[in-house]
DNA sequence: AATAACAAACAAGCTTGCCGGTTTTTGCTG
DNA sequence: CAGCAAAAACCGGCAAGCTTGTTTGTTATT
């Protein structure tokens, strides 16, 4: 991996998660508590944040649901770690495409909606929409919730442009390139199960073009 | 009204709403209802789908319980009706708004958007997100929801359509103009609390400026 | 008199946080 | 290096609070 995503991703990495020179039972915690960020995951895309329980998250992590509380105090504890695992797991994602592409002209075509789309698909990410979309209707998730968000989408682009030199010296393109792609194709998860594929198929590409002139200059038509 | 207006809205206009030659006691009924789907509407808005309780839409409907439950025996008769209810106001919004636009040029410039826009801030699109997002992972919900949505949205993209002359003769492309639109306010809305501001309004002028070129068919660049 | 609208109470099922108890690992000490 | 106490990991059960659907009862309309 290239020194950009280790900063990167450094910069993201949740704590408490990593065990190297260690003792046994400090890497027999952290491999508990991915197996239970996992199961969290699986539980919060599979089910909804509102019917994700602490006992189906221990069910499905293989734990009692003692053990998870010891690991995690309250649900509050839980969520707030997932939140900073899905983040990492998607940008992860996101430079591992960016990084697979050699060609330096890879921004053009669909290649950079591509990726995202690839990145917004995962099952962390998954996760994360329904943590984002719970915490609109949610005080007590908000408040655990919107600080963490904020800051992770910050860093998170200030960062990523850094793989992108074409972007470098334009960050306000850079940030509305990416919210508008966020945007879009996370409207087009939302409508998946009531969109037909094919629709869902002729946003993207529409989209990948629409980046591509914004990109290079091409979108600022008499008003 | 106009008569296209008024035949689009007959075909989404929800059932056992009109009141119109009846008796008192049956006029009484479907203002209860009402009053009932307008309490489900910001509970759900307020709340999400999540925590929106029986207990308290009864109690921000002003009636007890029990008669609520009179009117909606079960919570799925009355999340079936909030669906019809959400979709009609939704279109009603849209369409009053196109058409207080008498210039033939409205589509032009951002005016689509800003209708689209608003039509989408409304409490009962906002209801109707919840309940979207949340049929994604709750099969109870899926059940009743996704075949009712999918033929809401396939009527209301065949029928509006006629109150744009200038689209009339290419529904691909109308269809690709208001699922675009449409995704990219909707991913908008679920970051609302997330995003700064300026930068969601950005977005807006942008989605604006693209659909604007996608109807004057300057948007099919060298792929 | 029959029906509709409305109200209140009840039982069953979940979910959360907390508590006591058990097993394994760690580290100190003689 | 053997032994032992402390700490960590883990398990099962409990009470309190909600939510849903049902049931029984009261008032108003037809």
């Amino acid at each position: 991996m290239d020194d950009i995503s280790i900063r990167v991703l450094a910069l993201l990495a949740p704590e408490g998660l990593d065990a190297e020179g260690q003792g046994w039972q400090q890497r027999k915690s952290v491999q508990t508590r991915i197996a239970i960020l996992e199961a969290a995951v699986n539980c919060l895309r599979t089910h909804g944040y509102g019917r994700t329980t602490t006992q189906l998250i221990a069910e499905m992590a293989g734990i009692s649901r003692g053990a998870m509380l010891h690991h995690y105090a309250t649900k509050q504890d839980l969520i707030a770690s997932v939140i900073d695992y899905t983040v990492y797991k998607r940008w992860e994602v996101f430079l591992d495409g960016v990084r697979a592409l050699k060609d330096p002209a890879r921004i053009y075509k669909m290649a950079g909606i591509e990726i995202s789309w690839n990145s917004l698909q995962t099952p962390e990410y998954a996760a994360y929409l329904e943590l984002a979309i719970a915490a609109r209707t949610d005080p007590a998730l908000a408040e655990i919730f919107l600080p963490r968000a904020r800051r992770l989408d910050q860093t998170a682009l200030a960062e990523t442009i850094r793989t992108f030199p074409e972007w470098t010296h334009d960050l306000e393109g850079y940030a509305l390139a990416m919210d508008y792609a966020t945007a879009t194709l996370a409207g087009l998860l939302i409508n998946r199960d009531i969109w037909p594929e094919s629709s869902q198929q002729v946003v993207r590409e529409f989209l990948g073009k629409t980046i591509a002139m914004l990109r290079r200059g091409e979108l600022n038509p008499p008003t």
